[in-house]
Parts: structure tokens; sequence; C-alpha cells
DNA sequence: ATGAAAGCGCTAACAG
DNA sequence: CTGTTAGCGCTTTCAT
């Protein structure tokens, strides 16, 4: 067990070349006003002396960490990994680093995890929120502070900061209006208990659909929980009892269509034959169901490189706070069985 | 536009409360020795000042970032955001955070973003290595310092470092043994070019499996590429060329496997009839895909705790090297259309 | 082009 | 139980 060497530090290289560690620090920074030939010394010295700059040192003295956070509700989503990975492209390249955190979709947790954040100094934020959370309280010393600060997909519309997402009343209305013309006539929609913008968006495009194709509004249709898969299972019992069984659902989110459609195989219901069930995200369990589900998908990569480059934009210069502050990306439904009543 | 409040440090405290700092750093930090009631004092005038810790400050003193590096060639694989999602729920429990950071499968970058990690002082790094890696010299700087690095999936046997994967030689067996099973006389394997041991392993898997049947092992029957997509489909088509054509083709990674599958149909060849095909992985594609792959699963989000777990190990009492450093996670093989010449 | 000196905010001996 | 003191290693005025 050999010994760990010594840290080496500016002021020993200084000592090494007889300068200052001014002298030495400006050399490193690439400074232009250090002689050429002094930097060079410098580099080689530090080099050969096996020195690293102490970014800890640094981020205090300059009161910056170039650290940006980034916190979802869950990170176990072929979206999510999507979005990180064009965030951590976007930010690595402007030499940031990203740190993650994951609120398992608890406001105590997100409360916590933004608090955490904070007390980091990350240079910037990236939030995705959580089911449960209802208003934007806890970030408010960011925006005090004046830390950059960028919602993507799940998102409230707040004045000081940006949004990143889809537009979830046309994805709600396209996938209704599949089902539709799929001939369904009685189309359940399942959506979160505290009804986030992104699920109230994605009910009003629900409802416009409706609209707009002569179907009554029918409030019986609506069940509100928080979308665990156990709510999935309990909907599916639901609609076997119903006097006036729906022909079709439009779920929230996949992993509760999915165990929505289990629980209806097992009460032997066919799917999409007896009732076309719909989802949202395009996850991975989309492709493993039998019938595969027909979904929305959106390119998680593309959010994650505009959420963060949109965030850099406000690192650099704070002044120029972007005119829009929601963006919307393109999504698209992806047809697959679950919904064809028609081949 | 109002102006950002004042940063409150632990010495508006002190003076507030007409202690001194040193009593204060030692209040918040729950310090036993602290009076109780002055504790109290200090907890409450802190909250009410609006104080936050600075971090920055901290870390320099402790010589510690409270941060571990995580790295791998790419994240945006459901495989990888479960590993992300194991590691990121044990560290931060733990009180650490996470910093992510991808090779994009290149050992240059890979190089780069070691030495990022170790300038950025992580206090432990988990490694996921690149394609390209053939050595790990680039480590070399974190074992010297005794900065605990823990690698998992893509490892290399380190004499100082823990590993954690699979046995991807039972896994490359098991999946050879049931293309046999299915009848395949032939079957090419389709590996990475600069064999990392994780593709030797499955390769070593492979050979044994046909020497087990009685099944002659033909080099001919043996592609080394990079394991991009577009390899996948020039081996589909080598494969119509060869005079004697295989009946089957393990593939060492999902994402190739499929732009294969996708070659042959266009080719007009049969799958699984014709060729039957098996990857390993079990990603997002493996079922999207027509028809579904074969294919090999582990779980990551065990990966992930086990691998973050160890290296807590390490962090809090590094004398404790684990006697058994390399540590094996099941994996069991999926069987899908693509591998089913019986129905 | 370089140096001297101060200080970022916290923690940990050490002393009392 | 509390205070004094001395840094952690770097950056940045301000001088020269």
């Amino acid at each position: 067990m050999s010994a760990i060497p010594k840290e080496i530090t500016i002021y020993d290289i200084a000592r090494a070349l007889n300068v200052s560690a001014a002298t030495v620090s400006r050399g490193l920074a690439g400074h232009e006003s250090v002689n050429i030939k002094t930097r060079q010394k410098i580099t080689e010295a530090a080099q050969a002396m096996g020195y690293r700059s102490n970014q800890l040192a640094s981020n205090l003295r300059k009161q910056k960490s170039n650290v940006i956070g980034i916190m979802m509700g869950t990170l176990r989503s072929s979206f999510m990994s999507n979005v990180i990975a064009g965030a951590e492209e976007i930010l690595s390249k402007a030499g940031y680093n990203l740190i993650i955190s994951q609120t398992l979709e608890s406001l105590s947790k997100e409360i916590n995890t933004a608090k955490a954040m904070y007390n980091n100094r990350v240079d910037g934020l990236m939030v995705s929120l959580a089911y449960e959370t209802e208003n934007l309280d806890h970030f408010d010393s960011f925006v005090q502070r004046g830390i950059p600060l960028v919602y993507f997909d799940r998102v409230y519309p707040h004045p000081h900061c940006i949004g990143v997402s889809i537009d979830n009343v046309k994805a709600g209305y396209d996938i209704t209006e599949h089902l539709i013309k799929q001939g369904c006539k009685r189309i359940m929609h399942m959506t979160a208990f505290k009804l986030s913008s992104v699920a109230a968006d994605r009910f009003a495009g629900y409802k416009k659909a409706l609209e707009d194709y002569n179907i009554p509004f029918d409030e019986n249709l609506i069940t509100l929980t928080p979308l665990a898969l156990t709510d999935g299972t309990e909907v599916a019992r639901q609609m076997l009892d119903m006097e006036n069984r729906p022909d079709g659902i439009f779920v929230a989110n996949d992993a509760c269509a999915v165990s929505c459609i289990q629980e209806l195989k097992r009460l032997g219901i066919n799917v999409p034959g007896d009732i076309a069930v719909a989802g949202f995200n395009n996850d991975t369990e989309a492709c493993i169901i039998e019938p595969n589900l027909t979904t929305v998908n959106y390119n998680g990569y593309e959010m994650g490189r505009t959420a963060a480059t949109h965030l850099l934009d406000q690192l650099i210069d704070p002044s120029k706070k972007s005119e829009k502050n929601q963006i919307i990306l393109d999504s698209d439904i992806i047809i697959r069985e679950s919904s064809l009543k028609k081949a």
C-alpha cells in the first residue's frame, strides 16, 4: 500500500518556477497578459508535477459551482434517459456538470430535492414536476436569486421561467380523434388525480375532440387517480361493472394503460375488439404488452437539448429573458394494435 | 426587477446572536457539544434570516465534494436509465450527489471525462467502459489517490477495483444453446471489434455451447465490428452472399441485431424461418422490431444499486477492500419470435 | 508582464 | 460549552 502523493497547488508551481501564485493562476487560465514563454513554462511544470486544479477552491472563490441540476419524477423511462442524454450533451460541451435527482413523484421529496440543489448552489436547474405538485413555491428561492430555471415536460406555466413541453391539448385531441375514427362512441379518460397543467391539457384535448365529433361529454367516463399501476387495474374492473360499458379508453400514461390492458384481458375482455386502449409517452412497455399499445410519442432527446440550450442562454446573459417562455415541441401518435378496431 | 438579496453567512448569524462563527457552525451541524438552547437559537435565526449553508466553502474546507461521478457509453437506453435510477437512490440517501457524463463510446472522450471528473474532485466514480477502451490507464489517477472506483456492466478485470457485471460467459452460452435447440447448425456470432472482456466473455460462452453440442467452430462465422447500426446492415448482406448460408446469428447487442433483422427482411430473408436472430441487452427496440427480438435481459436497477452500495462501502471504510472484487449479478434470456423456429 | 495581499465561507485544532 | 485562530487553494483587484 503506497502512500498517497501530496496534492500539488499553484504555490508549488510558483515556487518551482520562481514566480508568484497569481502568475501561475493566470498562466493556467491562458490569460493573454502573461508572457507567452512564462505561460508555456507554467503549463509544462504543471504537467510535470502532476498538478490538478482544485475546482473546490475555484468554485468558492468564483461563487459558482459549474453544476446544473436536473430533477424529475423518475428516470426509469426511455423518455427521460433521452432527455438527460440531450441535456448532458449540450451542457458538457459548455463546461457544465449535470447532477441528477429523482423525486419519485412525491411532493415532499421534490421540495427537499429543490432545497438540496439550492444549497449545493447549482448554477441552473431543469425540472420536470412530480405528479403531486400543485404549486411552485418551493422554487421561489431560485427565482429570487436569479438562478435560471427551466421546466420541461411536466410544466406549470410560470411567468418568470421557461417551460419546454409538447402541445398536450393537441396530443390529447389527436389520440381521442383516432379512437373516434376507430368507431368508439363511449370513450373513457383516465388522468391524474391532481390535475397538473399537463394532465389538464390532455383532458382539454379529449373534450375538444368529442365536441368536434358531436359525442356528448359524460362526466362518468372520467377517472381521476394518481395514475399508479394499481389504478389501471382498478379502472379495468370498474369498466366491467358499468351499465353502459365504454368501448374505448384514453389513459394519460403508458404504465397505467398497460396495467389496465392486463386486467381487461384477465377479465376476458377483448382489446381492442371490446375496448380500444390508448396511452401516452411511448414508454418501453408500450411494445411489450400484447396487444402493443397505441400512444403518443415525443422526442425526449430534443426536449433535453432544447431545455438545456435555453438554460445556457440565460446563464450567459441573464437579462435576455426570451420573449416566448413557453416552448412547444412536436409530438405524434403511434398507432399500434391496442386501438385498431378496423384492420 | 427586484434586487437579489444578500447571501447570509454564519458570520451574520453569529453577529445577530452574539456568539462566535464557530459556535454557529457547530450548532448548524447539530454538534452535541453545543448547548441545546444555543443550538435552537441558531437554527431559528438561520431560518429567519434566510440562511443557506455554502457547500462550496464547506467542500473546500473539507476537501470533499460530496459528489459521485458516473460515466458510460451512452445513457440513451432503458438499461442505463435503470442503473442510474438505482445508483441515485442509494447515493442520495447517503447524502451524495450524482454527476453524469456520457463517453459516446469514444476512448478519447472517456479519457477527457475521467480527467474532468478527477479535476472536479468527485469522491468516487462509477464507470461502464466505452467499446473502444482497451486499457484502464486513464483511471490510474483515481487508484493512486485512493478514490473509490467501481466498474459496472462493461468491466475490465482490475486488481484494485470492484467490478459489477453479469456472467457474460453464461449468458452467451445460454443464448447460443437456445439457438442450437431451435435447430440451428451454422450460427454466426457478431461481436465487438475490439474484444472487451464483456464481448470476449460472450464469445467464450458461444464457443463453449457449440463445443458442448458438438458443433464445429467455424472462424468464418465470426464478425468483428464496432457494433454500430450500419454494421448490422452490412453483416446481413454478407450472410446473403455466403456459400454456406448460416441459419442463425447471435449478435452481441440489440441495436445491431435489430438493424440486422431489418436488412434481412429487406433482402427477403425470413426471420426466424431462414435465419434465427438473437441479441443482447433487452433494449427498447427489442420489442418494437418485427419479429420481436430474443435477447438477454438483466436488471439495471439492481446493478446500479449494487455498484453504488459497494462504492459507499469503500467511501465509509477505505481499508475494507472487499474480498471478492468481481460481483456477478443474475441475467436471463428472453425468448421472443426472432429465434423461434419451432412453434 | 508580474507581484502582494486580501478574501470567498466554512471547519477544526487548540485553548480556555 | 464557547471563542480564537488559522487555513483550505484559488482569483482578483491594485500596485508596480
